[in-house]
DNA sequence: CAGATCGTGTAGTAGTTACTACACAGTACT
DNA sequence: AGTACTGTGTAGTAACTACTACACGATCTG
């Protein structure tokens, strides 16, 4: 629906017209990089920046860093070494529940958290 | 334990006692690499290949592509998507399941394959 | 109306990825 | 002895990643 940067652009203008300081000048220094380059990457023009600032910007914005990793075409560098301890298990896992709808997932995920099993 | 190379190397060699064919030139040309950058690979004086050609490795030694993968440091890019497309609901999943052990999951992969739910 | 802050255009760059191309010496076959 | 195949050393490279640095005009503030 959208890209990372004109989603990014969207939910940082929303929170600037309450609070002056989410400037692209400003969140820009507060995770680390160049003004002229948020303003690029939120135009599109520069392709989403590292994991790292990704998720720096995710706090910024109240979002959920998975989200904008993803919408960034990035896996958490922790989920991936998830996987590459188990990789055959995970790998029939994922396989397996990629069909499956969200509930069904949810269930799992209540269930070992739950710990009843 | 092994490294990629290494690992790689000890599989091919223990396959080329048997069939002449299993020669790095021969492989090489087959996964569609130089010789010599096979060569480098299998002993780490080069990085592990491209996803494509490790896949393509995997299938020439009879291994699981996804453990090829995991031992090159890499994901596979159709696990990837599947978490990319829900990326709060695996991401959850997959930290919840990262300390369970492996019966436990595998009694989960059974349990859907099975329908039984 | 001066100074600060705003977003953005242009240009450049260090590091990584994923290789190729060629050459050379050693070994095996006939 | 000649051909063919073996593994490997050196050198180079195109494309991508992840940015920085500086400059400019517009706008907002005291």
């Amino acid at each position: 629906m959208y890209s990372f940067g004109s989603y990014v652009r969207i939910r940082r203008e929303a929170l600037n017209a309450d609070d002056k300081s989410m400037s692209v000048r400003q969140v820009a220094q507060r995770i680390g990089v160049e003004p002229a380059f948020l303003s690029k990457v939120e135009r599109d023009v520069a392709p989403p920046p590292s994991e790292a600032k990704i998720v720096a910007l995710a706090k910024e914005l109240g979002e959920d860093p998975d989200l904008l990793l993803a919408m960034a075409g990035k896996v958490s560098s922790d989920l991936q070494e998830i996987i590459r301890k188990r990789p055959q298990l995970f790998a029939e896992l994922l396989r397996q529940l990629k069909g499956q709808p969200d509930h069904a997932i949810l269930y799992i995920v209540r269930q070992v958290s739950d710990g009843n099993w």
